[in-house]
DNA sequence: AAATATATGACAATATTATTGTCAACATAA
DNA sequence: TTATGTTGACAATAATATTGTCATATATTT
């Protein structure tokens, strides 16, 4: 496999992860249409659900987003009862940002949803395509950090 | 594999085509900083390059998003010069855009800015993890629609 | 310990992206 | 031909995001 076909699979690669990631959005909006809660949001709750309280600062590194917007979002998610501030033993002034109960409650709600949406859509891909598939995605993510 | 494990797995993949499109966009945006092109602006272009002239409403539904905003974004690059709306044999009032010969020297530009900065990178995802990685997330696409 | 540099949250101003709704004119289908 | 749908233009608005500033707390260096 020559250098250049590499590069050009990268390109076609890209340009499925930006059609995928938008009507992903898209078809997670319809689905959550009712609730108030918006794409990035629902993101900042799924992804503080999954890796646990954390700080403003690095909830926007991983995002790649500015700090000041994800602040923002995080204060009007503290005003909705979805999140709360808790103490940061490691930094005293930063504090980690955790789901309130009723925001675990509605990360549970999100995930039950979409999961009858693919049980409603009948298909999933192959198992092992979508270990491999992550592993790539993800180490595109980590080269670029 | 149980029904189960395989919704979970679905969910970590999401995220990942989520963190992975977002750096991609962070990236793409350092790499051509210079340029007077954002992220949806660059995308019409390269998809223009890619498959050929289009209408504006097709360029809306492949994308996902309102026709409205393609339609703002179509016309502004055809005021800057990089598209230009042709003649539509199959439908008298919706024009193909097409990129100008302007437009085609940018795009090949892009590209190779980030081909530029791919070979800095000195690396690469293995080309058939890549295949398998487009095969998944092109089929949720189709999936989706 | 003191001085310096950095990080954080609050706030403001602004830009960009996107949605929704409306309208007139045209195109397509019946 | 008539009915229906599509398209592009325009307007109003909302959401997302950036950039910059500031005071203060924290971390680092000397």
């Amino acid at each position: 496999m020559s250098k250049k076909t590499s590069l050009q699979q990268m390109h076609v690669l890209a340009n499925s992860i930006r059609r995928t990631y938008n009507r992903l959005r898209y078809t997670t909006d319809q689905i959550h249409q009712h609730t108030e809660l918006s794409a990035p949001k629902r993101t900042l709750l799924l992804d503080i659900d999954r890796d646990g309280p954390q700080t403003v600062p690095v909830l926007a590194a991983v995002r790649s987003v500015s700090r000041q917007i994800v602040q923002i979002q995080v204060n009007e998610l503290s005003e909705a009862g979805y999140l709360i501030a808790k103490e940061n033993p490691l930094h005293k002034r930063s504090l980690l940002i955790a789901l309130t109960s009723r925001g675990r409650r509605t990360v549970g709600r999100l995930i039950e949803s979409e999961n009858a949406f693919i049980a409603e859509l009948g298909w999933l891909p192959d198992s092992d395509d979508i270990k491999t598939c992550c592993r790539v995605l993800d180490s595109i993510y980590d080269k670029l950090e």
